[in-house]
DNA sequence: GGCCGCCATAAAAACGGTTGACGATAGGAT
DNA sequence: ATCCTATCGTCAACCGTTTTTATGGCGGCC
């Protein structure tokens, strides 16, 4: 044992008699360890025990070309939706005895590119993006896949072939929305439409819109506002507050009002509040996303859901299966998963009248 | 250029000319640079640079023993607390080119002593932990200190003497909050302790006792309920619900009612609403920390805040300090910050009358 | 008796860098 | 002349593993 006090796979081998070759065949349970016979096996692996010897990663990893490491890239972790994701995330991956190097690009594609050369330069075995908020261009994806590095982009789609994706479904989770109000009896809907560049926006309108048109339900664009693009996911609140203020003044009248997301929606609860309108009472809420404060606040958000822990572990699964792939030198599977929102009826929506 | 497609420091000392060590020393600006004469420097440099020469980071820490990475613990990524922590960490460590292997222990000692493990596996240069919740003893960390891995704990005080610490002053904070309310002129007041196993706790309690000692401020025992000791941090909405319309449904009589934490306040916001009473006109409400959702609530949570990104930060400063005097052999510094706490006031709390 | 397969282990060659110990040359001081 | 020191580089060892390729002995088969 040197002077540092780390046990290596040397002193195992001096402790137990045998060559280093022989203790790492036999620690790892290598192809060539069939013939080796049972009792050296125990002498081994008592002397590694004794030493407390533990494999230095750092070492295997360069040798093998294998770190045990995925990279978590988020572009924003204050927002609400990235923390379970990332509970589901981690939670599959500890089990499967992976780490995570995380990167948070702060929305900044800058920061994104470079994040994502330093972790590509570690070695990382597989890529998981929480795309939740703006995104430009994911071109620079290519370069990755090249490398053969697996990756899945986590809570929206992406028009890169040779990505995974886990996604909700938007479109069907608002249309989910707009027929829980039209359930209740409404039929003045204001509709706080989520920024053009979001993907997301684009498919849950159209959920909505299919709906309208099924149910013969006509949109007013007068009663439609659409949000402006921000960086920060947290200022959607003042966003959904001003625009609703808006739409208040402007004298429109409308018994519910349909958000792009939860924290738009607690934004327009407070301009309602301010304007001294009851929710639900004279205006029902709706949310899409269902985070934390959805259910804390006052009244609790009715919303529909994204099963989001549900997405990360599915993301790590994909990862994870994508990594075995290229262990077997087979190509790297691509799914596409697209998850059901549910709606969760809370207070902040009940029937007309 | 081997078949990987890799460029190794290798090919770079034949592209240049030079020998691979001549290469690393000129690329590290190594000591010994200094008797290289520029235009070799420049070879060298554009040689890298043609072939898109990226260093190996995991050869380059199994020989230089330096990682370039912190481990970051966290007891439950879930907890609004904590991602403004790691926003602050973040930032200061990508400033200093340090990547973060993210371990979430989701409040389990097992799993927390197993990420501990794996992390000193990878050789982390340093250790940051949020420790917003419980917490058993952290004795596993005697072992780490021994490793010379430099550490601090984020969120909490620890008696721990190797370790250094980041935390508000929960003593002034929790005098902060109750100088507010008797300001305003609350004399019945209601208190939802927190749990005894934490430590900020009885600090918290400690703040309230001083000011009402020094304020003659009596402290009536029956309005002071104190919360169970609950494993997930977004439980305590529950709790703080329940306990509340315990108080309420015991026919206590406060104008006033100050929360452990805002997740807590939150609960209380809830029950007083049920019970028909409005907050702050029938009973002010305060909470603890300033969360992102203590803003978007209805009514806004008035409450004391914790600077928690600056506490991020300044956790990050000091690891990279610590990292620095184990690199020039000098001993790890321990130092205890404590951050002043700050009144936020907003809709919830308000003069009695 | 030569060849082959089966065991049991070890030696050696990677993996991709860093680094301390030199070598060689030239100039300046002694 | 001799010694020292500064300059410019290279060699070879090393970091701690994994993995490929020996090295032998032994039994069986033609």
């Amino acid at each position: 044992m040197a002077k540092t006090g780390v046990v290596t796979i040397r002193d195992v081998a001096s402790e137990s008699g045998y060559s280093a070759s022989t203790v790492s065949i036999v620690l790892n349970s290598a192809p060539l360890s069939r013939y080796i016979p049972a009792d050296t096996k125990t002498r081994i692996e008592t002397a590694a025990k004794r030493l407390g010897y533990r494999p230095n990663p750092l070492a295997r990893s360069l040798r093998s070309q294998r770190s045990n490491i995925v990279g978590v890239m988020v572009f924003d972790i204050t927002d609400p939706f990235c923390t379970p994701i990332l509970r589901g995330l981690e939670n599959s991956l500890y089990q499967a005895n992976y780490l995570s190097l995380l990167a948070d690009a702060h929305n900044e594609p800058h920061r994104f590119e470079r994040y994502l050369e330093m972790l590509l330069d570690r070695r990382v075995e597989g890529l998981i993006i929480i795309a939740n908020w703006l995104v430009t261009d994911i071109k620079l994806l290519a370069d990755l896949t090249e490398r053969q590095v697996p990756t899945v982009v986590a809570g929206r789609e992406v028009d890169f072939d040779l990505a995974s994706t886990v996604s909700v479904d938007n479109e069907g989770g608002a249309a989910l929305a707009l027929e829980h109000l039209h359930r209740l009896g409404h039929r003045d809907i204001a509709f706080l439409r989520g920024p053009k560049a979001l993907s997301s926006s684009g498919q849950r309108w159209k959920g909505i819109r299919n709906f309208a048109q099924s149910a013969g339900l006509t949109l007013d664009p007068k009663k439609i506002a659409e949000l402006p693009e921000l960086l920060d996911p947290n200022a959607s609140f003042e966003a959904g507050m001003q625009l609703t203020s808006e739409l208040l003044r402007r004298g429109k009248s409308f018994t519910a009002l349909m958000a792009y997301d939860d924290v738009t929606a607690l934004g327009a609860l407070r301009a309602l509040k301010k304007k001294g309108l009851r929710a639900p009472e004279d205006c029902s809420v709706i949310g899409f996303d269902d985070v934390a404060q959805a259910g804390l606040s006052i009244p609790s958000l009715t919303t529909i859901r994204q099963p989001m822990e549900a997405m990360g572990a599915m993301s790590a699964g994909i990862v994870l299966e994508a990594i075995k792939a290229v262990d077997l030198k087979k190509d790297i599977p691509v799914v596409r998963r697209k998850i059901a929102a549910e709606l969760v009826s809370r207070e902040s929506t009940r029937a007309i009248g």
